[in-house]
DNA sequence: AATATATTGTTTGGTTCCGAACGTATTCAT
DNA sequence: ATGAATACGTTCGGAACCAAACAATATATT
């Protein structure tokens, strides 16, 4: 049903030494190979596609965010990105400087912000997201469409998972 | 076989909106799941574990690999923890200061450095490691073990796949 | 209404990270 | 051999990133 291959010798050297402790090998791998995946797709993509247009991934993620979902607020914002809020005011700054990005006053909370993208943002994402996605399906070109959705979904699983 | 779960309301609205564009959802749904999921487990790991020990999730990575693998050169080093030479070059100066991982001349290439870990690496990374399994078996605790294998699997693919 | 408590975003300080340019050591061509 | 090309690691400059401390706004308590 899933296809095999080939664990590194890493992973193989640090089975049999940690065989010792108690150790939840399982997890391990599958958090390690995570990691590694997003490690290599975000220099990828930066490489490729991003630098040129002095994006960051998580400038870039700012745009495609709030082409896709309209005005949002600046914390969401920063959670969906995967930043901290410090993080977020500089890369805002930063969106900003460039027309990319601008801010608005919450409706009724005088101390939340809006971000919205511009039409010259709209217009930077329309044309780079597709080789982003086009860099998405490289990576992906060896799985078929149901492995990919196993995929997803183990992912979602992850994601929605409570920790204490 | 696999189970279901939840899109999130942002991958929901996405579909709609780019519904018009010639997109890959599926690889777009794999690839930005992985990079929450490690952006989420970097940070959480981060600020639970290595922070009071001045480590950063990179250096922990170092640690780890010369401890299970024994010294290791440098440019092999870079390429399993995902960081450029330039950044090795920076963390690798860290470490020594702390005493945790030594500089080693290549037996007959005058270029190349060999890395090692101390004493005091391998009892600071013996003491932390048991710490960040433990985190890496609570995000994976709603995946059955045949699940995780899976997941890894699936994620290996991923990384065996070479970019045109 | 007055005061205390929460939340939101910014500023400040310090680490991590990368790209460009560099110096040194090795290898290749002639 | 000698010069050219290549490989390795460092330095330097700048962006990304986070934690602690802060100012401003909102909410709760009295």
């Amino acid at each position: 049903m899933i296809r095999d291959s080939t664990p590194s010798p890493a992973e193989i050297d640090a089975n049999s030494q940690l065989r010792k402790m108690n150790i939840d090998h399982d997890s391990m791998a599958t958090m390690s190979n995570i990691f590694r995946v997003a490690t290599k797709f975000r220099s990828q993509v930066e490489r490729e596609v991003l630098n040129e247009h002095n994006l960051s991934f998580s400038t870039f993620t700012i745009l495609w965010i709030t082409w896709i979902r309209g005005p949002k607020e600046f914390k969401e914002l920063a959670m969906d990105c995967g930043v901290s809020k410090e993080t977020m005011t500089g890369l805002i700054k930063g969106l900003i400087k460039m027309d990319l990005v601008s801010r608005g006053k919450h409706k009724t909370d005088g101390r939340r912000l809006m971000i919205s993208i511009t039409p010259a943002g709209r217009r930077l994402i329309k044309k780079i997201f597709p080789q982003v996605n086009r860099l998405e399906t490289l990576f992906n070109k060896q799985l078929k469409v149901k492995e990919k959705r196993d995929l997803a979904n183990l992912l979602r699983i992850i994601l929605n998972t409570s920790l204490p």
